[in-house]
DNA sequence: GTATGAAATTTCAAGCTTGAAGTATATCCC
DNA sequence: GGGATATACTTCAAGCTTGAAATTTCATAC
């Protein structure tokens, strides 16, 4: 009688490869973003992040749903908003009905900025993912969303 | 005449989609590892990593190559360095010839600690990436590949 | 109505990260 | 040799990130 190896070896090196890859591909093209921010638009990653997710809620959200969806703590969120309020782009605003929270929205200056940014942004992401068919995107689309990690709500 | 639009205009919208959700995947991930890097192992990520880079050069890296392999500032490296040597998981070494480099290397318990949370460390993205057979991460692994944001000697 | 617990947020310490500035040493060139 | 330049590294300020400990306000149960 042989000793049964564990049978998933192969492919367990085969994925760790490939998470080894997906990391540094996704490291490079952050840093890229990041530069590019830092330079053109004196801004940050974690900045655009909070607008992108404001623009969708012309009315606010609340720091709490805030960082849900950006699956941050809140104590992160707290900082980067503060910033983005000494920056113009977003308001703090009293919630009627509960003292303990705090609605978050863009300001008018906050929804120009992000649209500018957002041009550049897809730009970028489209030039650095260059060699990526449709096909192939969405192919790997679809494998990453089999994914267990891949839980979420965000389009 | 009909005003030609952007070619690429649907690949670009695909090709975002797939970044924000690479994004989201690898994020999610980290997010694991390195709440069990903390809570099984009282350590972190960027220790694992630098750890991982000294494994594989048993007479130890200059500061210099370290930070080019992981692709991290000096500034960075120097930390954690800092850290691991408290940790006394690393050592630094006088370079004969040079005073101004310092070769860093692995301790005995420094290794004996990263070949345990090595295979940790390889189960837990074996788990987080089930679903991926191994053709799929053969095959998202090639696309990757081809990025130019993938360029890099690490195996 | 009041205590008790839950919810929304902020504060904090520690660590990671960067880009820029500074220090020390090595190398090059005359 | 000696001055200029390059290399190896550290320091620093600013920002991001987390988990844990406050703080304030709300809701619920008696």
């Amino acid at each position: 009688m042989t000793v049964p190896l564990p049978k998933q070896e192969a492919s367990s090196k085969e994925r760790l490869r490939l998470w080894l890859r997906m990391l540094r591909v996704t490291r490079q093209v952050e840093a890229e973003l990041r530069e590019r921010l830092r330079l053109e638009y004196d801004s940050t990653l974690p900045r655009f992040d909070v607008m992108a997710a404001l623009q969708r809620d012309p009315d606010g959200l609340k720091m709490n749903e805030l960082s849900r969806r950006l699956r941050v703590s809140n104590g992160n969120v707290t900082g980067i908003v503060e910033r983005l309020v000494d920056d113009g782009a977003v308001e703090r605003i009293a919630l009627e009905g509960d003292r303990r929270a705090t609605l978050v929205r863009l300001t008018a200056a906050g929804r120009r900025a992000f649209a500018e940014m957002a041009t550049a942004h897809e730009g970028w992401i489209n030039a650095l993912l260059d060699g990526v068919s449709e096909d192939d995107a969405h192919h790997i689309g679809e494998l990453l969303h089999r994914l267990p990690a891949d839980t979420g709500e965000t389009t």
